[in-house]
Formats: C-alpha cells, structure tokens, sequence
DNA sequence: AGCCTATGCGAAC
DNA sequence: TTCGCCTAGGCTG
C-alpha cells in the first residue's frame, strides 16, 4: 500500500480528525512509549506528508515522523462508540473525542516511528526528492540528476533522492505510459521526455490519494472497453504491467517480463518499451 | 493452518 | 549483500 499517494492521503486523513484537538498518545506494544509520553495530553496541529514520510506535527517544533514501509499501516477510525483493546503490535495509537463518538489511529508494522525536532524533521525533507503530490515540488531538481546520472531510469525513479514518493508500482506504470525503456540510462532521456512523465505522475498520483488506490490504465485499455476480467488484486487498481508477468500487453500484446533491479521486481513491456537503439540490435 | 509474497528502506554483516 | 520490521492478503493443502 504504501507509495507516496498513501502517506498524502494518511496526511489529509489524520489532519481532518486530529487536527486542533487534544490527542491521547501511547504505545501499546512499548517500543515508542518514552517518546508517546512526550505529546501525549496536547493538540495536534496537523500532519504532511513529503514523498513517503509522515510528520504529525505537536506545539514545540516536535514531530511524530512514521514511514511505513514495506508493509505498515495507520488506521484511523472515526466516530467510534468506544476504544477498543489495541489488536497486534500498536507500536503508536491516537485517541481523540470527536464530534460524534471516539477518534483513533493505531500505527502497526511501520519501519519508522520517532519523535523529531524542526531540524530533525528538515533533514529528512532535505535528503528527498521532489514530491509530486506537493505544491511546491521542482521536477528541475530531479531532472538535473536524472540528466546527469548514467544509472538506469528504473532505478532513479526509485531513488527518493531524486524523486520522493514514487514506488515500485508507479515506477513500472509511468515508464509503460511513456513507452521508456527501464534499463535506459537517465542521461539519455530528453528533458521533454521527463517533464512529461513529471506532469504525468502528478495526475495519476494526485487521483491515488482521491480513491485511495493505483490506477494508470487509461480509458480505451480499461476491462470493460477490452472486454476482459477486471484485476483482481490487494490494491485493486487497474494498471499495464506491474505484477503482470507473462500476461500479454493491454496495448500490444506481448507477454510483460520481469526482472531484478536493486533488489525489486522491475515488470515492463519488451515490445512497447524497446528503445530505438535496441530495436536495431535485434 | 501454514506458506509465500509485497507498493521500502535503514542497519547490520 | 542480507536482514528486520512482524502486517495481511492470497494461495496451497
């Protein structure tokens, strides 16, 4: 679940239900408690997300930075009857009163939870990428390592130092979308070429925080224009080739392929990503 | 019921 | 380069 759309959404979830109230803090499975202690009793004053971090920020410059991930979540419910024993390893629960019953967050499984100072919360900020989800994001930076960089595509859109909030799933999707060949080296990509996939990205990822899911399939290939079965899968998104291996192209029909680069799946299309230059070797 | 895998990444080896 | 995080859905049996 969680690429950066994920933490966007978290960020606008845990804003509209805490913000502004007093919050109860805690860790119930204990490896954040010191820490819970220390904000426990005041009002949150709200949360962002930059790329795939979370800052839940509390009076005193301090902030509750969380990344999830692999495999962490943060449930927020709302308008509870009542607080239930905590399920799992909560390594940070929330409680608020709200208008309408009980508020609360439960945080299990995340690779990070930890209280931060202003500068502490800069310096994360400072070693990321620009966000595509954030208003204030420069694509210029990521391009300017991009154009310089003869590592593959693939993996700099993977680098969070280069580009924040991008993970395996819209790494695949917008290559596909752009017809990039994943292996091509980032200085042999023109600037309209990645200001392209910049303004792409911010489509797609901004309509992942609205639903909630990746979807980057567009309309003429969608299931229902095909005629094929709808994807069944945990994120439940329709996409071209992430997860795909050996099922054909939407788009063109050849068997999707995948590989290992720096330790992930990489899945792409061999005939609709080919790049010239490869075309001509074979 | 048990096994495998995963949208990530920093620490340990 | 491998491990830990210690979740949870999907698949096998």
């Amino acid at each position: 679940m969680p690429e950066g759309h994920t933490l966007h959404r978290l960020a606008d979830e845990l804003t509209a239900t805490f913000a502004g109230r007093v919050v109860r803090a805690g860790s119930p499975q204990g490896r954040f408690a010191e820490s819970a202690a220390l904000v426990d009793g005041q009002v949150l004053r709200g949360a962002e997300a930059w790329g795939k971090h979370l800052f839940a920020e509390f009076p005193g410059e301090r902030f509750v930075h969380v990344h999830l991930g692999l495999y962490g979540r943060f449930d927020v419910h709302t308008g509870a009857a009542d607080v239930p024993a905590p399920v799992g390893q909560v390594r940070l629960r929330l409680v608020a009163a709200g208008d309408a019953g009980w508020s609360y967050a439960d945080l299990r499984g995340a690779t990070t939870c930890e209280l931060l100072t202003l500068a502490g919360r800069d310096a994360v900020v400072a070693r990321s990428g620009p966000d595509p989800l954030r208003e204030d994001a420069d694509p210029a930076r990521a391009w300017e390592r991009i154009r310089r960089s003869r590592a593959p595509i693939g993996g700099l859109l993977m680098d969070q130092s280069v580009l924040a909030g991008v993970g395996n799933v819209y790494r695949a999707e917008v290559l596909f979308r752009h017809r990039v060949d994943p292996m091509r080296p980032g200085s042999s990509l023109r600037r309209g070429q990645w200001q392209a996939m910049w303004e792409d990205l911010v489509v797609l990822m901004q309509e992942g925080v609205l639903t909630g899911r990746i979807d980057t399939v567009r309309p003429e290939h969608l299931p229902e224009a095909m005629g094929r079965p709808p994807r069944r899968d945990d994120h439940g998104g329709e996409v071209y080739v992430y997860r795909r291996t050996g099922q054909p192209c939407h788009v063109c029909g050849a068997r999707i392929r995948t590989t290992e680069l720096q330790g992930r799946n990489l899945f792409w299309c061999p005939r609709c990503q080919r790049t010239f230059r490869s075309r001509a070797l074979q």
